[in-house]
DNA sequence: TCTGGGGTCCTAGGACCC
DNA sequence: TCTGGGGTCCTAGGACCC
């Protein structure tokens, strides 16, 4: 069997990271960042960590705390954060053959056939470079599979100074350690209810589930939570995944920033989703023949509720926008009702295939050529001139309805098409 | 007043076929 | 007309992730 062995590098307070690189002043103060519409507090430094202040908090709800504390919020800034992000994977690319962009903020570095004995100085080496050349600050946990990479990330974030941002958890001995006093709901791949069933089964440290049965625990767990033991017993079955996969679903979805009543501003918004989602659908070359559209009033607040959904089987499948703008608005006719406080909407596009798999149809209902070259050139020019520098008619202008967003910082790496407006 | 958004994987169960 | 068993495909829903 070959030795593998994996490194994760994850960005410590990623968003609050970022905003920090173009801040100083930052530096030690707490930092979090609020979730569209300035709803929840979605990254915290260690700083306001340290104030009590949770993952998912209401804004609403730690706000006094906030000001009491000087904290700096931030609403969310994707536009700058992908682009940090960007930054961060490129330099990281450049210390393995091969690598897993896991998510915004981390990744999965293989480092197979490196030697052993030098493995925590290459660590400390891609800390200090990523650090040195986008300013933002990561940790590293290295082991010999996916699950245990993920441990010993945590523990070099949660032991900063003993370990200094790196720590790794290829020898025996220490696995040993580690697992013994972590705890089972910490692992990468145990939920809430997880954590419940395995309560049941005096189950409650990585160090006990790892000792496990391997048959019961998938009877309780499904086969999840067998691969979980295998992993943490140094049997790696979960692969990078190199390539980066064709998506199988698109979902463009939103809350409000006020409440909504009329049929023709939710048509606003799903015209919006809907010419978000096409993009990303044209970006992979894919074809969509399912679209489903949605529509929910608040469940937290205290007034009569309503959600309903519906959907339009498309045989030849589409990319055109404008066509799947059309069909989305006659799903909406269908679900829309009048009289309810609408707070969120959305579309979803499920049943994808590639575009060089679509088959003319006999009814002419296929995307014609002028279509789609309508869109490259439309692609084309948002690429250039920024997002929504073209969009569909239907979309509208004025936005009434779109989400709070008070305090986001400029977007510093792509000012250009903020300076023009279009951003 | 104020509680995010976008994904994946797995299983159970129904429909259908032979 | 009734009976049984096994396979496949599809979908809805649960659980999890960041």
């Amino acid at each position: 069997m070959k030795e593998e062995v994996f490194a994760l590098v994850d960005c410590n307070s990623f968003y609050c990271s970022c905003e920090r690189v173009f801040d100083p002043s930052l530096e030690k103060r707490p930092v979090i960042v609020l979730s569209n519409n300035d709803g929840c507090a979605v990254a915290r430094t260690d700083e306001a960590k340290a104030l009590g202040i949770g993952m998912g908090d209401p804004y609403f709800k730690i706000k006094e705390l906030c000001k009491k504390n000087k904290v700096a919020v931030f609403s969310s800034n994707y536009t700058l954060y992908g682009d940090m992000s960007r930054r961060v994977m490129t330099i990281l690319s450049e210390f393995t053959p091969e690598m897993e962009v896991y998510s915004i903020d981390e990744a999965f570095l293989s480092l197979s056939g490196f030697s052993a004995k030098d493995l925590t100085r290459y660590g400390q080496e891609i800390k200090n470079i990523v650090r040195q050349m986008t300013g933002v600050p990561v940790s590293v946990g290295i082991a010999k599979t996916k699950v245990l990479a993920k441990v010993a990330n945590k523990l070099a974030k949660k032991n900063k100074t003993e370990y200094s941002g790196v720590f790794n958890l290829c020898e025996e001995k220490d696995i040993e350690n580690s697992l013994k006093n972590f705890p089972v709901r910490d692992l990468w791949g145990v939920g809430r209810q997880s954590v419940k069933k395995l309560a049941l089964q005096n189950i409650f440290t990585a160090g006990q589930l790892r000792d496990a049965n391997e048959k019961v625990i998938q009877k309780i767990l499904t086969i999840q939570g067998r691969r979980i033991i295998k992993e943490l017993r140094g049997e790696s079955c979960l692969n990078l995944q190199l390539i980066d996969a064709d998506k199988k679903q698109i979902v463009s979805s939103r809350s409000f920033g006020r409440s909504v009543y009329k049929i023709e501003e939710l048509r606003e918004s799903i015209a919006n989703h809907i010419t978000t989602a096409a993009e990303k659908l044209r970006q992979q070359e894919s074809l969509t023949r399912s679209i489903i559209v949605f529509v929910q009033t608040n469940p937290f607040k205290n007034v009569p509720q309503y959600y309903n959904s519906g959907f339009v089987n498309l045989m030849s499948g589409t990319a055109v926008t404008s066509k799947m703008i059309r069909h989305a608005f006659n799903v909406l006719d269908q679900i829309y009702k009048e009289g309810f406080e609408y707070k969120k909407c959305g579309v979803m596009l499920v049943d994808l295939f590639p575009k060089v798999n679509s088959q003319m149809d006999m009814f002419g209902l296929s995307d014609s050529i002028t279509d789609m070259h309508r869109m490259e050139v439309v692609d084309r020019i948002n690429a250039f001139h920024g997002k929504g520098a073209i969009k569909p008619g239907a979309c509208g202008t004025n936005q009434f309805w779109q989400m709070l967003s008070q305090m986001k910082s400029p977007c510093y790496t792509t000012r250009w098409s903020e300076l023009l407006g279009v951003g």
